[in-house]
DNA sequence: TCATTAAATTTCT
DNA sequence: AGAAATTTAATGA
């Protein structure tokens, strides 16, 4: 430590759930991993840019998605502070062509393949975080994978809000505020379009389940919790 | 039930 | 003003 522990890269850096149990590793991130910052719409990294290194976010989200050559979209993760995407997805098997864009004032440190080796050998705690990380991924994965196949919009719907409340809500007096996402990119994330959205979330907003603002949400997570458990038992 | 199409309306820059 | 985001309505699969 010494000169850079005053910077703002530096201050992120140790802000980072990932890095809670290892201290000397922000020291090393510091060092090795240039800090970008990047603006909403975006383009943080594309299926050209692969293998371009571990990417930490630092503050913002950031929306990772699939296109199809009609322009369609399907948004396979939304992350936040303390997540990490890029190299990681390919680890093991080759994964499918994703986008990355910001979805507001994004902050990121990028580490390449090598130096990230280097890290988690110095730093072995490390890597379980990232394994925690990664799992909690795939069951995010696996719940929409089962909801797309099995329930209908309102319910996608449900458990998308439910999920993004827990993650990004910004709770204040039991409703989480969400401000930075838009109904057509709600669309992206459940398979349905803009239209069925707005449609859908005004239905939840009449039974008290959101309260809706333009880019703006504020979610009743105790209702939601109802809903979806009311849903459950309804045969369809 | 919901995607699609079309159009109107509201809000941001 | 112009762009972006949201809303409403009609239609058909």
């Amino acid at each position: 430590m010494g000169a850079r522990e005053g910077t703002e890269k530096f201050r992120l850096l140790s802000a980072m759930e990932i890095f809670a149990e290892a201290p000397e590793a922000v020291a090393t991130m510091d060092r090795l991993a240039p800090m970008v910052t990047a603006q909403r719409g975006d383009r943080l990294s594309d299926p050209s840019r692969r293998g371009g290194g571990l990417h930490f976010i630092k503050r913002g989200h950031v929306r990772l998605y699939a296109l199809d050559p009609t322009g369609h979209e399907a948004t396979v993760a939304v992350l936040g502070m303390g997540h990490v995407f890029g190299e990681v997805g390919s680890l093991a098997a080759s994964p499918p062509d994703l986008y990355a864009d910001a979805m507001d004032e994004v902050a990121l440190c990028t580490l390449r393949r090598g130096d990230l080796e280097e890290l988690l050998r110095q730093e072995p705690r490390l890597g379980l975080r990232l394994l925690e990380a990664l799992s909690g991924r795939i069951r995010d994965l696996e719940e929409q994978l089962v909801a797309l196949a099995l329930q209908d919009v309102r319910h996608r719907l449900l458990l998308l809000l439910a999920r993004l409340a827990a993650a990004f809500g910004d709770p204040a007096g039991g409703w989480a505020s969400i401000d930075f996402i838009t109904h057509q990119e709600i669309a992206t994330m459940i398979g349905s379009t803009r239209e069925t959205v707005t449609a859908t979330l005004s239905g939840l907003a009449r039974s008290g389940a959101v309260r809706t603002g333009r880019r703006q949400m504020w979610v009743n997570t105790a209702v939601v919790a109802r809903l979806l458990n009311a849903a459950g038992r309804e045969p369809r």
